[in-house]
This record gives structure tokens, sequence and C-alpha cells, in this order.
DNA sequence: GGGCTCACG
DNA sequence: ACGTACGTGAGCCCG
């Protein structure tokens, strides 16, 4: 290869950092933290598309002492100390780019800046154009005709790169590249240790430098300096200003082994650069290496299908899947779409894929004959279980691994399980997503478009949740976490579907009525509002509220949010006293929310059949818990008297009557059997009220002299406990100081010492291991324990204790629903599960099967765990929620 | 689409 | 010094 004319010279660490702050944080499955790597790759890679350099080096600091050391005792050096989570990427970035044959310097006694600075001059000596990629302003000073500086910044939008050559220095800064030193001497730069003349900013700085040229200039003519108080500053920091010089000056003649003719760059796509790229999960960067999505996965999707059309060849198919197995698993992926009475069905095992639909002769019937006889032979594994039930009757017996469940409790923290979330994280393979083939097209729609792609797609998913069964299920294994998904998620499934299928009845007209009223008094509000101010605006926008309030009425109250005035809920409770209006702000924003997320929002809910059938999520929550959505049915307004009477629209079908039961106290009785405390299992078995017994302890007061306030006191405690107790949080709810809220949290941990220890203990569970599990074996990973942020780090500890507990929650509510749809179809009764509200259950109840449904509800929830306290319930019936409730 | 606010456990 | 209670979802505003 010849010798080209063309070097670009990179600041590794400077680039590294800037990336790493410019991205948000990234892992692979592995859990490497990726970001900085990725945003350095990609601006290296935009840069060399954009400047095709035949030679290319990446220079980085070493963490030794610099001759900037060796001449000022005082200067303690550039590098601020990395994050954890930067630290880690800075081996893997050298590695990658030595697998890129990339010429990497790192010079003892050297800044970066200065290797890059003596290569830029001996480029440029020797005929080379030079470009200079950092994130650092200081190379600007080299900024020349023939040497053009770039300076990357990342923002999520993209990466935008401002470019100086010395002719854009000058008309940015108003200095010359040379210049430029000098103004930063003077200026100082606290980053990197510069200290510069106290006193003088950009500007003077600025000033002076264009008049005098050089800091010795300024000094050999310091007399003529003015205004007095400039000169006298100059004056004071004569040594400052003269040392920041020397510290501020790159060096460009350190003495290099290689210089630009062993940095030529040859290919960079190699086999081993591609590894890397593969492990670091850089999807974006595979086609740089001109590798195709079989060639990376080392199987060929497409080759693998088989398309079948006949009766007969079904017949063969369940031949040749028994001669051939090699998995008990076999992946299916069913698609239905009823309203054009379209049905799809794809199968995968050993390496094959079999791939039959309704539209040419075999019936809906047939495939799902078809699903019943595979029943027989193989375990069946399918990636969404709930949402194949829709179509096909699976049973709780037939025992088949839903991999998107399995995914979710090897990590719950994902925010998706699909096929190819599946395909990465336990095959190692890369397939494209449902979104790059489709779009934002519905499955439908591709199949009426583009019927190829839609069978890639059905076949991407079949295959890898078969080829990924057996991996999910030992890691389930491995991770003690078989039972649970056996006995726990796996039933759960049924139970969810079964009551989103039963949906709960709405009283649409009621609540009509209701958004009716709230609509009247709501605009009266409004005008009311605007009259008092003398001004219309949106009330709905937080920010023109803002502005009102603490900029036109001149309330108290500074920035608190990065937009601007915080107007929360707290702030204008704290402000209500003194200014009357914002009562009727907080009226209006109360009435507003019950308006349109619940009068208007449900009512788009409610179907022909006079119910909503909400989606009940299983994979959704770090801890275990069930989520609600479209709409959530787990927020309906309880706390205000107002809102609470929604409650009153959802009501029960002819003839039935709701039955509504919850748990009392459920996560404070698990962490006194799991605590083991001694004095708060008593508590709980000796006395009815938690928190009034709690206060009598904590503010060791009789138990009859305990006021109301001491008893909210311990009441608050208590909840911060769950929550994984900090002395401000508790402070904040309470309203009083950080001090005295340490003491009550002081003198609860001496009441119940075991608590104390407990907690304790499982934080230092999940600093060992990474996660923390709950009673029955669910795992929630903390990543947040291992960062180098306080404040992350502190969350990790509180997210710790919460976890176990709320999980445990989680675990037992699950199984009394479980127990409780198990005993209402084994019993034949007509009473269904319509809802569960984390610790409540409701139960569409028959008339005449109250008492029956009561017993088995109580005993299903009250049994569900075996505490070393009793599991108490509140149960209760009524002809809407709000009077069961 | 992110930020703010607020509804629930 | 950092600047918070734990877990969710939805509607609205605004760039």
């Amino acid at each position: 290869m010849s010798i080209g004319n063309k070097i670009v010279l990179i600041d590794g660490h400077s680039i590294l950092t800037r990336a790493f702050f410019g991205i948000p944080d990234l892992t692979n499955s592995k859990g490497m933290h990726t970001n900085a790597v990725y945003g350095f790759l990609n601006i290296m890679f935009k840069i060399l598309d954009e400047e095709k350099p035949q030679n290319l080096v990446v220079a980085f600091d070493v963490k030794a002492p610099t001759f900037r050391h060796e001449l000022f005792k005082e200067y303690k050096g550039t590098r601020k100390p990395m994050p954890n989570e930067l630290h880690e990427q800075v081996p893997v970035i050298k590695e990658v780019l030595r697998a890129m044959n990339i010429k990497v310097i790192e010079k003892p006694g050297y800044e970066a800046d200065d290797v890059l600075g003596t290569l830029s001059k001996y480029s440029k000596n020797n005929g080379y154009e030079v470009v200079i990629v950092s994130g650092d302003r200081d190379l600007l000073q080299l900024a020349d005709s023939n040497v053009l500086i770039r300076i990357p910044k990342t923002k999520q939008s993209g990466t935008e790169i401002e470019n100086y050559y010395d002719k854009d220095v000058i008309e940015k800064y108003n200095v010359t590249p040379k210049e430029f030193i000098d103004l930063k001497a003077l200026m100082g730069d606290t980053a990197d240790n510069i200290p510069g003349v106290k006193s003088i900013g950009e500007k003077t700085a600025s000033k002076l430098i264009s008049e005098y040229k050089t800091i010795e200039g300024i000094y050999e003519k310091i007399d003529s300096v003015t205004p007095e108080r400039i000169k006298n500053a100059l004056i004071n920091d004569e040594d400052n200003a003269r040392m920041s010089k020397v510290l501020a000056t790159i060096n460009v003649d350190v003495p290099l082994d290689s210089y630009v003719e062993d940095a030529v760059l040859s290919n960079i796509y190699t086999d081993e650069a591609y590894k890397h790229i593969k492990n670091l999960e850089f999807k974006s960067m595979f086609s740089r290496f001109n590798i195709t999505t079989q060639e990376v996965n080392d199987v060929n999707i497409e080759s693998m299908i088989n398309e079948l059309k006949e009766e007969s060849e079904i017949i063969s198919l369940i031949n040749a899947l028994n001669a051939e197995r090699k998995s008990d698993y076999i992946g299916i992926c069913y698609n239905s779409f009823d309203e054009f009475n379209i049905a799809t069905l794809t199968i995968s095992q050993n390496e094959r894929i079999y791939y039959l639909d309704n539209t040419e002769g075999l019936s809906k019937d047939r495939l799902i004959k078809l699903i019943e006889e595979l029943k027989k032979s193989f375990k069946i594994s399918i990636l969404d279980l709930k949402k194949t039930l829709k179509y096909i009757d699976f049973t709780l017996k037939d025992n088949i691994l839903d991999c998107m469940i399995g995914a979710y409790l090897l990590n719950p923290l994902k925010s998706t399980y699909s096929y190819s979330d599946i395909a990465r994280d336990f095959l190692g393979m890369v397939f494209e997503t449902k979104e790059e083939i489709a779009g934002k097209m519905s499955y439908l729609e591709l199949f009426n478009l583009d019927k190829h792609k839609y069978i890639m797609l059905t076949s991407y998913e079949a295959y890898s949740i078969f080829a990924a069964s057996n991996n999910i299920e030992k890691q389930l294994e491995k991770m003690e976490m078989l039972n649970l998904y056996n006995e726990i998620e796996y039933p759960t499934i049924f139970v969810l579907d079964e009551m989103e299928r039963n949906g709960i009845r709405v009283d649409g007209v009621s609540l009509k009525e209701y958004g009716d009223n709230l609509k009247t008094i709501i605009s009266r509000i409004e005008t009311e509002i605007f009259e008092e101010i003398g001004e219309n605006f949106n009330l709905n926008s937080s920010k023109q509220l803002g502005e009102i309030l603490f900029g036109k009425l001149g309330m108290p109250g500074g920035k608190k949010t990065k937009t601007g005035y915080s107007t929360s809920a707290d702030v204008l409770e704290k402000l209500a006293p003194e200014y009357p209006i914002v009562n009727k702000i907080l009226e209006y924003r109360q009435l507003a929310k019950l308006n349109s997320t619940y009068a208007d929002g449900l009512s788009n809910y409610i179907g022909y059949d006079e119910r909503i059938h909400g989606t009940f999520n299983q994979t959704i929550t770090a801890t275990g818990r069930i989520s609600s959505t479209e709409p959530n049915l787990q927020n309906i307004p309880i706390r205000m008297e107002l809102g609470r009477q929604i409650r009153k629209v959802f009501i029960p079908k002819e003839d039935y009557t709701f039955i509504d039961a919850d748990y009392s106290q459920i996560e404070l009785r698990i962490m006194a059997h799991m605590s083991n405390d001694e004095n708060l299992i008593d508590a709980y078995n000796s006395e009815q009220d938690i928190h009034k017994i709690t206060a009598a302890k904590v503010f060791k007061t009789p138990l009859d002299e305990v006021t109301s306030t001491m008893r909210n006191n311990a009441k608050a405690v208590n909840f911060g406990i769950i929550y994984g107790i900090s002395s401000f949080g508790l402070s904040q709810d309470l309203s009083i100081s950080k001090k005295e809220a340490s003491e009550y949290i002081k003198q609860y941990f001496e009441t119940y010492p075991s608590v104390k220890k407990y907690l304790d203990d499982t934080v230092e569970f999940a600093k060992e291991h990474g996660y923390v599990k709950t009673m029955f074996g669910r795992i929630r990973p903390i990543p947040e324990l291992k960062s180098s942020n306080f404040m992350q780090r502190a969350f990790g500890e509180r997210a710790a204790m919460n976890s176990v507990i709320q999980g445990t929650a989680a675990d037992i509510m699950k199984i009394a629903m479980i127990n409780v749809y198990r005993q209402l179809s084994e019993k034949g009764l007509k009473s269904k599960l319509i809802l569960q509200v984390h610790d409540e259950l409701i139960v569409e109840t028959h008339n005449s099967e109250v008492g029956i449904v009561k017993s088995i509800i109580e005993e299903a929830m009250m049994n569900a765990a075996k505490l070393k306290v009793v599991l108490e319930i509140g149960i209760g019936q009524g002809d809407n929620w709000l009077d069961a409730h």
C-alpha cells in the first residue's frame, strides 16, 4: 500500500470521556458498560468516513507523572478521577483498536496532547494534511492551515463536529492558535489545574492578548496596562501566569518511537475486531464488517424454512419431527387475525422451521389440532403464552415454557423480552428485530404486504425460543427459580388471562354524569382563577403556571426542576396558607386529573359488553408485581372523597355482587417474619394496631397514652422502613428536620433490633451477589450498588431492602390468586376473579355463591404463605367497588 | 419523546 | 458533597 498524505490523530481519553458523558448508560447482556466505547467508535467511524485518511493514531494518557509534574511541584495533573463505569471501558477500547490494527501510542512522562502535537508537527513538516480529533479545546493551539482540529459534541440526537483551521480559531476567539496558549494561561483552567491570574476572565484575557500578543509581552510593558485593578492582578500573579503558560503549552518535541510512517491504516474491519463488536453487541456497526445476519449467527434461518400446504404434509411432518428430535422442546409461534380469519403457525425443532397457514386448504382447526398432537411428544415453548391463550386453549397441565416469563425471571430489569432479546441473551445470536423487519406495521399488515418477510419474522421467533429453551430452563434451575416458574409464574399466566377475558363492568351512564359534573366545576374554578390573577393562560402548563405564581405574583420558591419552577402539590401546599389562590389551583389540578384520566379516560375503554378489558402485565416490574395498562385499573382513586366516588361506577353484572379482600399491612408482616424480630412478631400477635404499638415502644409511652401524632409518626417510620429507610426521606414525609428523623429511626431500630440486622444483612447480600432474593426465590439484580455515584449506590441500598419485601408480597399475592382461581374453577362456580390491586383481590360473585367464595378467598389469602405472624385480611361485599372495599 | 404531575399499592 | 423515600401508568405540555 502506498503511503498517502493525510493523518488523523485522535485524543483517546478525551473522546472516550466525551462519549461516556454524552451517551446514556448502556450495557450489553453480560452487564458490561459499553456507552463510552460505543460513542468512541461511532465518532471514529464518522471521522474516518469523512476524512478517508491513509494514516491514523490514537494517543492515550499514561497514569504516571509527566514533565509538568517535574517542572512544578504544585502541579497536580489534568486527569480527574474516572467513574468506575468509564474506567472499566478504557482497556476495552484499547483492545478493540488493537484488533483493528490501529496505532495506539502511550508515552510515559507526557500527556496525549504532547504526543498529538509532536506527531502533528512532524507530519505537517513532511507534507501531510493533519486532522486532530479531541474534545479538548486546548488542542486549538495546534491549528494551522494544514492542521484541522475537530471537536465532536456527542448528543442524543447524534454527533455534531466543530471544525477549526487557524483562521477559524482567529474568527471565533480573536486570537491566533499560538496566542490561544497565552489566553488560556491568563484565564486559568481549574479542570486542568492551571492557576492563571486571579480575577481575569475570558473577556479581559482576550483584550490583553490582542493588544500585547503574549504573556511575556504583557510583562514587558506592564506599566502601560490599564485599568489599575488589572495591572495589579497581573503583578500579583506573575509567577502563576508564567507557569501557566508553560503548563498550557503542548510539547511538540516529544521523542517518539513511531511516527506517521508507522501509522498506516490498513483494513480495520478484521475478523478479530468483529468478534469484539459482536461481543459488545454494537449491532449498528455490523454492516461495516460486511457481515450478514446469518454469518453473524452461523445459522441460516431462511434455508431452514419449509412451507407446508397440504394435509398429507402435516402427517409426514409429525413423523419427521419425532424421527429427528434432538431436544425435548418445540418452539411454536401462533398468530391469528380474527377479523380476517387468518391463522398462521410456525414450528421450530431440530434446526428446521415449518410454516403453515390457513390460506391454502389447511383449516384453522387443523392447525390447532396439530399443536394438540405435538403436545404429546414435546415440551412446548412459546414466547408470550398469555397472548396465545386468546386463540388456543392451553391449560395449566400443559407445562409450557413461556420464554418471555423465563427471561423476565432471570432478569426482571429488561424493558422488552422479544425473540431478538431472547436470541441475543440466551443464544448469543443477533436477529433483525420485529421493528427492523416490519417497522410500525402490525403482523396482519406485514402478512398482507410482504408474506415472505412475515414468514421470516415468525421463523425468527419460533427458532429463537426453540433454541433458547434448554438454556433458559438450565439457568432457571441454576438460579433455583424453576419452582418459582412452575408453581407461581406459570399458573399466574392463566389467572391474568382470565381476568383480562372477564373484564370489569362499568356503568357508562353514571361515569358520563360524573364527568359532566366535573367539567362544570372545572370551568367555574378556571374562571375564578383567571379573574383573580387577571390573566388567561393554560392552567395545565406547569411552565406557564410557574411563571405566573413565582414570577408575576412573586411567590417564594425558586427553581426546583431542570426546566424551571416546580409547581407540584407539595410545593403549592406550603404556599397555601399565605396565598389562598393556590388552593383553587390545587383543586383545579385534582378535578382535571379525575376528569381526563378517569372520567374521559376510562369511558374510552368500555366495550360493547359494558365491560373494560384491561391488560395485566407480568414482565414489567423489577420486583415481581403485576402491572396494569390500557387502562391502568390499579390506580383508581380512593384516597380523596371526590375521587373515590368513581369506584361506584364499577359494578357487577346482573345477579352478581363484588367480594373484595385485601391484605392488612402485608409488607410489614413479611418484614416481621423475615427479620424474625421477636418484638415485632410479639407486637403483631398481641395488638391489632401495629402503628400504635410501635409508637408506644418507640416513644416509650404507655399504649393508652399514645397520641394520634405519635401514631402517625410511627406509621410513617413503618412505611419508611419498607421503602429502605433514609432520614432525609422520612424528614420530607413528616416535614421535620433530618436530625429528628434520624432520632426516630434510631429509636425504631432500638425497639426492633433484628429488623436493623435483617436490613443490613439484606444490603450486604445484595452487595456480595449483585441481586436480592425473595422468600420464594425471585431475584432482582441491583447494578446500582456497583456504581461510583453515591446517589446511585444509596438508591441501590434502598431498592435492595424494599425489593425483598415488595417482591415477597407479590409472590404471596400470586399464590393466593392462583388458589382462588383453582378453587373457583374446580368447584365449577360461576364467580370469577376480575381484578388484582397488589394486595387486593376482587371476585365478581354470583349471589348464590357469596358464602363459598368468601371462604375460598379467606382460605387462599391467609394460607398463601406460612409466616410467623398471621396474614390478616379485610373482606367486604357490595354492589359497587366502593361499597365492597 | 422527555419532563412534569398525580393517581394507586 | 452528593440530593432521595419503594414500585407502577397516563395525560398533558413543549421543544
